[in-house]
RNA sequence: GCGCCCAUAGCUCAACGGAUAGAGCGUAUCCCUGCGAAGGAUGAGAUUGUGGUUCAAUUCCACAUGGGCGCACCA
């Protein structure tokens, strides 16, 4: 890009590449800015004034950068900036425009394998809007590493083994009714491990109880074991029907239970690294500067952690991958810190591990939601909810719309909002639930992309006898700053895997509706009676629907033609 | 007690150490006999406090205050 060649071409001049070129915030500032100034300035103990004057004076005789760059000047001590001539400008355009499949696409990931877990269903509960932000948040990343070109494992690590369920089988066995549980399986599963909570405090014995039949369940009783199966089809039967309306799907699903059989091998590598040791009866590794992992209870019951080990033993050998990331919540930031710890000092370090961890939903109150005590809102109660309100709205306001085709589009404006209104914030803040800005459809809203897209692509469907347009054609700020917004769009791709996060794209696609609107808002452009300068705005329109597509896709939300 | 995270407008959130701190909701005024008003335009409105580092701090560091999360047999 222009900006590289600008630097490079700085930096041989100067002998310094310790320098930065910012994008300024308002184009009528500019197009480009350094501060080199300002670091030669230091280096020389020179005023920056007086030394930028001098940098102006250089790069304005160099011809290279005359060629590209209409003028320099000096806009602050410190600052020059460069005003892109316009063919250069529109130069970069046709190059994404001709490569419009591959927009964002580079070759950064290209024959490296990275794992994204995330979801992380758990059996015998519904999924929740807990779940809701690792789901989205870890498709969304998955989305952009395979568009960076990188080679996408997306994983489900159900939560599928552990004391809980040994809990589950003890409610079960005292107050549970298989005809019930049949009838409504999660209700029923979900008011079970509320009921032994709510008992617990009452006999604090149950707590034993709950860990006994986990033990046996671990070692393997039919009658428990059976049990499990049973808990397990119910739930992962309810999770895929939630993930399909998430449009969400997986290659691998494994969970903990997999790695059930290859526990007992997992310790004994660990023993024989010599860092397993004894404390209180249990089995623990001792870490620097952070409390010890409990590899195994007293009881001889292994824990997360252990299945944890295991699961990373079995993804480095099948995958090789250069980098895991684990879309877990900031809960459980400790759990992780160990897990990388323990895996350091068991060499299984060779992949780059990453814990994206991201707030909680709080409820409306602000107050945390604990599934124990049986307070979550549900996912499918929320979907069902939003995408009911969704067709309401698309009725009111497109009547000429049949049923299905209502049915179809209020599903995507309503999963739409729900991703979106996730993924525009930063992942690391807490979310304080709210229904009125979850369902609303206007201002920062995946409907108001969606909206625009469809206004857009209106116009193009209108005129018949479009040919190829020539952008240098387009001289208006309005256009300009389109033309601007399109070239950053593979920057903003990257710029998420770097953070791993995904609000800076959903902001980028926000700001670029918002200057298409403007532009829509402005300017007429169908009825033309330049035809050139009708066909540079339709390409130029043609690119930004290509942009909110891909951006969209990436972010896990369906455009549509008609809304 | 120790560790980690957070603090920005009335509310919900943005801002690779960079220029005039951006949006949405709400609020005030305006724009459909004009490609879809789920839109656009114009206002009012903010960096928790005190120091420090830097040419430059919402951003980095220290302390204070106020929240959240976690800290051995849960996941």
């Amino acid at each position: 890009m222009l900006k590289d060649s600008l630097k490079e071409r700085i930096a041989s001049k100067f002998k310094e590449d310790n320098f930065d070129i910012l994008t300024p915030p308002d184009e009528k500032l500019g197009d480009y800015s350094i501060n080199l100034a300002f670091i030669l300035a230091k280096k020389n103990k020179t005023a920056p004034m007086k030394l930028g004057e001098e940098i102006v004076k250089t790069l304005s005789t160099d011809k290279e950068i005359s060629k590209r760059f209409s003028s320099v000047t000096l806009v602050a001590p410190g600052f020059i900036n460069f005003f892109i001539k316009k063919e250069f400008l529109q130069e970069e355009l046709k190059g994404i425009y001709k490569d419009r499949d591959s927009y964002g696409r580079s070759k950064i990931g290209r024959g490296e394998t990275v794992i994204v877990e995330y979801c992380g269903t758990n059996i015998a509960k519904p999924m929740h809007v807990g779940h809701l932000r690792s789901t989205i948040i870890g498709d969304g990343l998955a989305n952009v590493y395979k568009t960076l070109g990188y080679n996408v494992i997306r994983w489900n690590y159900i939560g599928d083994w552990g004391t809980q369920f040994g809990k589950l089988i003890a409610a079960y066995k005292i107050w549970g009714d298989k005809d019930i549980l049949k009838k409504d399986p999660m209700g029923t599963m979900l008011d079970l491990y509320v009921k032994f909570h709510q008992e617990l405090k009452l006999s604090p014995e149950l707590e034993s109880k709950g860990q006994e039949e986990f033990r046996k369940l671990e070692n393997g009783d039919p009658e428990n074991r059976k049990l499990w199966e049973m808990f397990r089809d119910y739930s992962m039967a309810d999770t895929d029907k939630m993930l399909e309306i998430l449009g969400v799907s997986f290659d691998v699903v494994k969970g903990e239970s997999a790695y059930e059989k290859v526990l007992s091998k997992t310790i004994n590598s660990i023993e024989n690294a010599g860092i397993l040791k004894e404390s209180e009866g249990a089995q623990i590794i001792e870490l620097e500067n952070l409390p010890p992992a409990l590899i195994r209870k007293s009881d001889g019951a292994t824990l997360y952690i252990t299945r944890d080990i295991a699961s990373l033993r079995d993804r480095i050998k099948s995958y090789k991958p250069s980098k895991i990331l684990y879309v877990v919540a900031n809960q459980q930031t400790l759990h992780f810190e160990q897990l990388f710890a323990v895996a350091k000092l068991l060499g299984l370090d060779q992949s780059e591990l990453i814990h994206v961890k991201f707030g909680m939903v709080l409820g409306e109150d602000g107050k945390k939601l604990a599934t124990r005590e049986g307070k979550i809102i549900e996912l499918q109660e929320l979907s069902d909810k939003i995408i009911d309100l969704a067709k309401e709205r698309v009725k009111e306001k497109n009547s000429s719309l049949g049923d299905k085709e209502i049915s179809v589009i209020g599903k995507t404006v309503g999963i739409g909002a729900l991703k979106y209104n996730d993924l525009k914030q930063h992942p690391y803040s807490d979310i304080v639930f709210n229904w009125d800005a979850m369902l609303d459809f206007s201002g920062n809203s995946a409907a108001y992309l969606q909206y625009t897209y469809v206004r857009l692509l209106n116009i193009l469907m209108k005129v018949k006898d479009k040919k190829k347009g020539d952008s240098s054609l387009l001289n208006s700020l309005e256009e300009e700053r389109i033309m601007k917004r399109i070239l950053l769009f593979p920057e903003s791709i990257k710029k998420c895997a770097d953070l791993n996060s995904l609000n800076s794209l959903a902001l980028y696609l926000y700001e670029l509706a918002n200057d298409a609107n403007r532009f829509y808002e402005s300017t007429r452009i169908i009825e033309d009676k330049d035809i050139n300068l009708r066909n540079a705005r339709l390409m130029m329109i043609d690119t930004v629907c290509g942009v909110l597509k891909n951006g969209l896709k990436i972010l896990g939300i369906n455009v549509l033609n008609r809304i």
